[in-house]
DNA sequence: GTGGTCTAGACCACA
DNA sequence: GTGGTCTAGACCACC
């Protein structure tokens, strides 16, 4: 997988680097168990600080989507067990109200914005079923 | 209008102001032309730094949301040319990428996003049309 | 409040620090909404990178504990919503379980262990009531 | 014996092989003078390196719950003398603190605790009488 | 070889 | 003044 930093965003480095892994999982990019590239590797290639790659490993980690064999490196979890309808939708909610409170900044009517959200999520990895 | 403010949540003071008098023009409740609060009234309302209220006007000014009549106040702006379709969507992508990620590691299905987003859609004040 | 550092233990500083803030919040030595001595403060005081110190919060702040208010410093949150019985008992269960190993290790008896316990608890500030 | 290792929790396998043999000898499972797997039987049934397995038993040496006989193997020591009342005090209060911290933090009332740690101790191997 | 911790010191945003 | 980010480089534990 490809990784890509805008370092004049004021978005930290390790936020968008976490953020791309996060969404490489979710769009099944990056499968479970799989091993990702060593701190030293990483750093290397993306020419950045091996404790700025090191700091969006652990985020992940902390987040259960990541894991550390110590001495052998770090890899994908399993998918965790589904969080409750309503906790989903507290989640949820401050995500896409930023997303709409954009939408209508820009003047997009709320049917387009509709279309733009289908097209966009068939290209993600949904669950198959989903726990109450 | 009405501002409140969150000191625990680390988000900066003067982007939430900024943020809900945004979301204020958007959703209709600032008409064009009509004036805000001086900085040294709100300061005092909300008990805040004059300078962090500053700092929020300034930045919407900055974004074409509000414009500065040197004497007088501060004024909401005519609603600016509509963007492009292509524009929007390209603006668009990153948060509705960030939205979709968070409801994969949630479980969340599809259709239960959609209908998520449709419901909230409700309550928010859309342009009648759009252009292309 | 003072805190105390061991560095031969391998448990690392920022951990030990960690701990010693959430069981004086546990313990109500430190209140909702107070500050805690600044990070470069207190860096000084336990003679201590500031970085380390930093972590130490930054852990805190994830987990609910603190929150930073821009510009002004670190302070104690409130206490959060209670969670579920179900949930308590599994959070709960490593730790238990760490501790029944070691008092059986160490020859302690049932009743001398029962008896450790509910001496210590009286020294912790409990929650008036509990949620199902 | 059967040993579970979970190399996804971030805990050296090491150590969770010599916690689980630490606690069986505890809970009276492994008896002393028994003979335990040899290193490299071991090292197959749990596809685990060698020198890890190796490390666990070391560790249980230097503690004093295993011994070697050069050339026959790896046995279970006999129980060792108790330690004072002072001394178990002393070594189970950082574990118990721990225990209490959270049992605060999650909302858990002293009762809820007291109970849930005399029903998990009942599944535990008691001492039967308890040196002072 | 792997990641984790700690130090030192620079720079920036916020109030 | 406050904390947050990033870099540089050292040391350790694990496999």
């Amino acid at each position: 997988m490809q990784y890509s930093i805008r370092p004049a965003t004021g978005v930290p480095i390790y936020q968008q680097l976490r953020d791309q892994i996060a969404a490489g999982i979710a769009r099944g990019k990056l499968r479970p168990n799989e091993r990702l590239p060593s701190v030293r590797d990483l750093s290397q290639t993306m020419v950045v600080n091996p404790n700025t790659i090191a700091r969006a490993y652990t985020e992940l980690e902390r987040e259960g989507l990541l894991y550390t064999r110590p001495g052998l490196g770090v890899f994908v979890a399993e998918a965790p067990a589904p969080a409750s309808k309503k906790v989903r939708r507290e989640r949820l909610q401050k995500s896409l109200d930023a997303l709409l409170v954009e939408a209508v900044q820009l003047g997009c009517s709320s049917d387009e914005l509709m279309e733009l959200v289908a097209e966009r999520a068939k290209q993600f990895e949904w669950a198959e079923s989903t726990a109450g």
